[in-house]
DNA sequence: CGCCGTATTGAGCGCTCTCAACGAGGGTGG
DNA sequence: CCACCCTCGTTGAGAGCGCTCAATACGGCG
């Protein structure tokens, strides 16, 4: 990785984090108990894996393909607040606070998940100290990141929200079949609008300007960034 | 309470928090350890408690008065994330991920604020598990709430943000010397603006439009609302 | 009284949203 | 194989919202 990329991904990566459980630090029954029970599930593209408003059935964690997370609001309009990817874990926040999901998960393209049953997690999390810590260390960083978005959303117009979600997205979809450091973004401008927080029109006259300037090519429908240090410094959130 | 404030509250509730520990499921040599080093700050009208980029110096406990935690923006924009008043329990998730601040915090009028110290509570969550799942549970509740938030930057307009922002803040400033339920939200403009995403002007504009639906009303500078139930509509996030 | 910080009002521009129409591509059924 | 349909993406136009700059009012304090 080359240091423009790496000051790219340091920058970039206040903005999105990677959930995950450190398997090795538990003990050897920790481990056993925790997938004792586990399910494989299998989902295809636009598949709901979970349904706002509804109890968690245990923790998810992705083995492969993308998960997105998203909110419907009473007017029809949609936010992708989360895009997991292989190796992320959740669906178990709703499970500490014992609340309904305020949110859904629905695949965005063919998808391995690994369910923990709810029962499973819970008792460990009674008995193992090491899994709250764990957790604690994994939902505070994710506080600190979430309190960094809602300063883009709420101070950022459309350009440089576009601009850090394409830099986000290029790290999800970033994976061994792609090109190196640049990966091809397939996202749907639907999905990219609900996700930014926008419309599809304007989505598609960002990324035409984006395009204009050199910033991004496309190939088909998808995405793909070609100068991520000019489109860092448009996000506004690097000078 | 009438069952019109109890349906506001409820609403309402789901986009902001009271972050708390209860310390009563503590053990006694574990409350006595947890205070054993604390020390008791005292604040001036915009004294800063803490700044972005720094070390955390321990968990705060707000005593009395309100604090406002803000990030500061390299364009100088600056926007609010949490105000705290009393009971409230803050800066201490810094400390559990060991990074720096990523936010400030300073005093919005006198405040009193009890500091227990990084040593001290780095140590007793090394310990106490009991600690680590009742700040678990609040970190999670905070997750939770953080998305709805971001929901809100992302799909809503001003008047909707400052709707939900006055109900918010009439919940932080109710107390026992105002008048039941509906309190004077004594914010500055500014910090209004900043609390909601948006400058001064637009902020004074959307008063003015609220005075004139007969929402709100004000005295001197101070803002106090009038009809909640309809503040509530117009906030779209209840129907 | 004069000063300073804060609040308010006005005007104009630019961004974003919405409505509407058109284009491209894949899939299905005749 | 072709015609049709459906979904998704693209483009255009106009209205409205929100931002910025600038000027004016208000209120507390020295």
């Amino acid at each position: 990785m080359t240091d423009i990329e790496e000051t790219i991904d340091k920058a970039v990566g206040k903005y999105h984090f990677q959930s995950s459980i450190h398997f090795a630090s538990f003990s050897e029954k920790e481990r056993a108990t925790f997938f004792e029970k586990k399910q494989l599930l299998s989902l295809k593209k636009k598949e709901v894996l979970f349904e706002q408003d509804t109890y968690s059935r245990g923790l998810y964690i992705v083995k492969s393909g993308k998960i997105k997370i998203q909110q419907l609001n009473f007017d029809g309009s949609n936010q992708i607040l989360f895009i997991y990817g292989k190796g992320d874990i959740f669906g178990y926040r709703n499970l500490i606070t014992n609340e309904r999901n305020n949110v859904s998960a629905i695949a965005l393209e063919s998808s391995a998940i690994e369910l923990v049953p709810a029962a499973t997690f819970l008792h460990l999390l009674k008995t193992s100290n090491t899994l709250n810590q764990q957790l604690l260390r994994a939902v505070s960083d994710e506080f600190m990141i979430l309190t960094n978005r809602i300063n883009i959303f709420a101070q950022r117009g459309i350009k440089e929200r576009l601009s850090l979600a394409l830099l986000i997205l290029n790290k999800k979809y970033t994976g061994k079949e792609t090109n190196g450091y640049f990966a091809e973004i397939t996202l749907s401008r639907k999905d990219l609008a609900d996700y930014v927080g926008t419309s599809i029109e304007n989505i598609v006259r960002t990324i035409q300007f984006f395009k204009q300037k050199k910033l991004v090519k496309t190939v088909g429908k998808s995405i793909i960034i070609t100068h991520p240090e000019n489109l860092l410094i448009l996000s506004g959130i690097y000078y």
